[in-house]
DNA sequence: TCTGGGGTCCTAGGACCC
DNA sequence: TCTGGGGTCCTAGGACCC
């Protein structure tokens, strides 16, 4: 049996555990440069605002003074996760982490009424250490485990957070009740082909024959059919498999023409994506750059392009994963043309181990290593920003821009600008 | 005025192989 | 008249998830 638990409206709730006063109102949480609705309280979603709305809507479904809006702070938002997660850790075994708010697990009991309890006992205990409700669930596949959460978070007959599905009849009744866009599986495309065939429930749904359902849709769509069915079929990747691939990318606070100011950003994501890497102990064999204008506007004319470069050798260093980045930003870049957003990916990861070096490579690699070790104890202790090894400027244009939080702490951005005019050299010989 | 930032998997079709 | 029957690998694009 899978046990899936998932936080209630996660970020709202992350802000509301920082700021009590945010409770009972309607509190909306915003994207970068304030663009989007990403996460609603409660009385947000009675108000009718759609998750994704743009912020400037919002005045569509309500007076805009009835709602708290908030700029997202992504690291407290990692920080309580991480919490969370391991309160789970303590009680349950093999974390499937899912993603930022919600994990699967295995129930450790063969016996219902002791998992149930169970749950019971860990849902209250988050919310007690963290001031994060969540919603719980198990069942024999993950595909009925989210649907038993699903059922937790709305029924509001449910008051200990926990919804099981096991018995077969139970099972069928609920799947007749789930509407097929709630099946975890089935977005929007496929439930309209779904509709268009006269499947609106999760339960006519898993009726279909299985070979029909595999050629003329997916054998993705067909696994969920047999997730629905209880059979097990779906594997969640463990947070230890590592990535297959990592992207850094952000749309700018304003539209950019300088060719200066969107490669300052291109480097910074380069710089990410190679931390990122490192902290995973993963190298790159490719690194893709993409530049765009603004879709929206009509009135500028629109580019877009991508290019993806292969490196000689697999590498986790942001000088070398930052050089390939601006090679191929520079076969990209058009002067002229408006740019509203860039990222960088990495792509083609294996574990650092692996890597298969010549007798040139052996000694230039273990250099690069080395430095990048000593960038990362001295950034790790000081300040992500402290030392850089591309040029970056610190509020560079690029930057998305917030007007509803707080700004970080000025003495350590001055702190950190002291510190990088130390020369790499100088950090390499120390 | 104003529309995010990540990820994964699968399929079709082309190039190439024997 | 009549034109095989497999493979593999790669890429672009689409679908899904949060």
């Amino acid at each position: 049996m899978y046990g899936l638990i998932d936080c209630n409206n996660f970020f709202v709730s992350c802000e509301r555990a920082m700021n009590p006063s945010l409770n009972g109102r309607a509190v909306v949480v915003l994207s970068g440069n304030d663009g989007c609705v990403i996460s609603r309280s409660n009385e947000a979603k009675a108000l009718g605002i759609p998750m994704g709305c743009p912020a400037f809507q919002i005045c569509n479904y309500t007076n805009p003074s009835n709602v708290v809006k908030l700029s997202a702070r992504h690291a407290l938002y990692g920080d309580l996760s991480r919490r969370v997660m391991s309160i789970i850790g303590t009680v349950m075994e093999n974390l499937e982490i899912y993603s930022i708010d919600e994990t699967f697990f295995t129930m450790p009991y063969n016996d219902v009424e002791k998992n149930h309890a169970l749950l019971a006992e860990l849902v209250k205990k988050i919310y007690k250490w963290t001031g994060i409700p969540v919603s719980s669930g198990f069942a024999p596949t993950h595909t009925l485990a989210k649907i038993a959460s699903h059922i937790a978070k709305k029924d509001k007959r449910i008051i200990d957070g926990v919804y099981w599905l096991i018995r077969p009849d139970a099972i069928d009744t609920i799947l007749r009740r789930t509407p097929i866009d709630d099946v975890w599986g089935i977005g929007r495309k496929l439930s309209q082909s779904l509709c268009g065939m006269g499947v609106y429930s999760a339960a006519q749904f898993a009726a279909l024959p299985s070979q029909f359902v595999k050629n003329r849709f997916s054998v993705t769509t067909e696994r969920v059919m047999r997730e629905l069915k209880g059979e097990d079929c779906i594997n969640v990747n463990p947070i230890t498999i590592a990535h297959k691939s990592i992207m850094n990318s952000r749309t700018f606070g304003n539209i950019i023409t300088d060719r200066v100011a969107v490669c300052d950003a291109v480097m910074s994501f380069a710089d990410m994506c190679a931390k990122r890497l490192r902290d995973e102990r993963s190298v790159a064999s490719s690194v893709s750059v993409y530049l765009r204008g603004d879709p929206h506007r009509n009135d500028i004319p629109y580019y877009s392009n991508v290019c993806q470069l292969y490196m000689l050798t697999p590498s986790s260093s942001t000088m070398v994963i930052a050089k390939y980045a601006l090679i191929a930003f520079n076969n990209i870049f058009r002067e002229g043309m408006s740019y509203r957003k860039a990222g960088v990916m990495v792509s083609d990861i294996m574990p650092d181990e692996n890597i298969q070096l010549d007798l040139f490579d052996k000694i230039e690699h273990g250099r690069q290593k080395k430095l990048m070790e000593a960038v990362d104890t001295i950034n790790n202790k000081y300040g992500r920003k402290c030392v850089q090894m591309v040029p970056q400027t610190l509020g560079g244009d690029w930057h998305p821009q917030t007007r509803h939080t707080a700004k970080p702490s000025q003495n350590l951005r001055i702190y950190s600008d002291q510190i990088q005019s130390l020369s790499v050299i100088q950090l390499f010989q120390q």
